[in-house]
DNA sequence: GATTCAATCATACGTTCGTATGAATACGCG
DNA sequence: CGCGTATTCATACGAACGTATGATTGAATC
């Protein structure tokens, strides 16, 4: 059997001065369609294709159709976590990096609208991610469940049970980002257009940091 | 070409006496299978041994795959639907009625936890839903935005886009239950189980009371 | 009991799928 | 240049796919 050339590549993957390698490429066709039409949906020939590859690439450069999806999940996903523990490793009170983080999911996700459909599509079917993913996934829910228990010491963050107010955080860039191609279907709305992201990214501030903030009239 | 069966059937639908139809297995298994695999993931021969009957079953009675795809999303948001729409005319300000529809939600997930699932895979690739699936959502928000629009006149909502805002509101629900399989294997949290549930229930009441209520010390 | 028609059945067809294989080519290094 | 490794290529294979087809069954109607 061929061996996947994963691991090679990868650590030549440094190199980013040569013209966009066949790796590369694939990455991001995979990217595009697993994003678009989900891991079934989208066939190792199509993939090839719109990345101008032969059709034994992905099997020789990944090992299999798998492999490839484990390489676009993991490649796109990295980025995103290190944003979000950057955004929360700033300044202020643990509120402000909590908007922080916010914004910058919704700045993510201009330039990568695919990725919350990539991520939950496979995730809602009850499987097992690959444990690349798992870590990832853990990492921001600690850091956003992290900045909750800080932001009770500080004052900034109401009480509340800091998992589940990491998702309701989150839930706003990617749940909106998530829903933009059938609310544009079912209405003249459509969050895919800067206008209307600037919007929205505005109004989840807003909504956010009211579902946050300590109440005054209760803490007088 | 054989003609389906589906006006047929859905006409006979009322008929709730009698052994469970071919058809009626048949949507079960498509709700099942489709919401936790996909549409590409899920194939005639699994869905026909799922529920139980003959592979021509599905062509049958709903003419394609796709046909019973279509079936499954309309059997599986007109209740929904139709709650939420019972929600938002009960009594009470409109904030009362935007914290009902959450529970709402809530309530209908817990028997339905692959909807989410099962709605948002074929929307987020930007594919057209069947038309009847477009009119139910466009028919769920305007609702929810004419409650955000009520309240401003009541004094119960703060003002806000109408639109996003109901955005934010169904995606509490939405998103919770939808991540819930990932949630679970990255860590201890299980939102499937019936306490996680409640725990959820009641932080996104409280959230989304908190983002929507008028500051009072902003209105004196 | 014969007729009729909806429903179910076993089976077949052509296509597309993921992967394997071996030849052909490109490339770095002595 | 010549050799060895890395990559690309055309092609093949068996399996699974959605759908079509025609026979068979079941129950109601006369």
């Amino acid at each position: 059997m061929i061996e996947s050339r994963t691991t090679a590549s990868a650590l030549a993957g440094a190199d980013t001065t040569s013209a966009p390698s066949t790796r590369v490429q694939l990455i991001a066709a995979g990217r595009k369609l697993f994003g678009q039409r989900g891991f079934d949906g989208s066939s190792i020939r199509a993939i090839t294709d719109e990345a101008g590859a032969n059709l034994g690439a992905v099997t020789y450069h990944f090992g299999s159709k798998r492999g490839l999806y484990s390489a676009v999940l993991e490649e796109g996903l990295r980025p995103m976590a290190a944003r979000v523990t950057e955004a929360a490793s700033a300044g202020g009170t643990a509120l402000d990096r909590m908007l922080r983080i916010v914004r910058a999911y919704f700045e993510h996700f201009e330039t990568h609208p695919d990725l919350p459909h990539l991520l939950l599509q496979e995730v809602a079917a009850g499987k097992q991610p690959p444990p690349v993913v798992i870590e990832i996934v853990r990492g921001v829910k600690e850091t956003i469940a992290g900045l909750h228990v800080e932001g009770q010491t500080d004052g900034s963050v109401r009480e509340g049970h800091p998992v589940l107010t990491a998702l309701s955080v989150v839930s706003q860039p990617v749940f909106m980002t998530l829903v933009a191609p059938m609310l544009a279907t079912v209405g003249p709305f459509d969050l895919r257009e800067p206008a209307a992201r600037r919007l929205a990214l505005e109004h989840s501030l807003a909504f956010v940091r009211a579902g946050l903030e300590p109440r005054e009239d209760l803490q007088p």
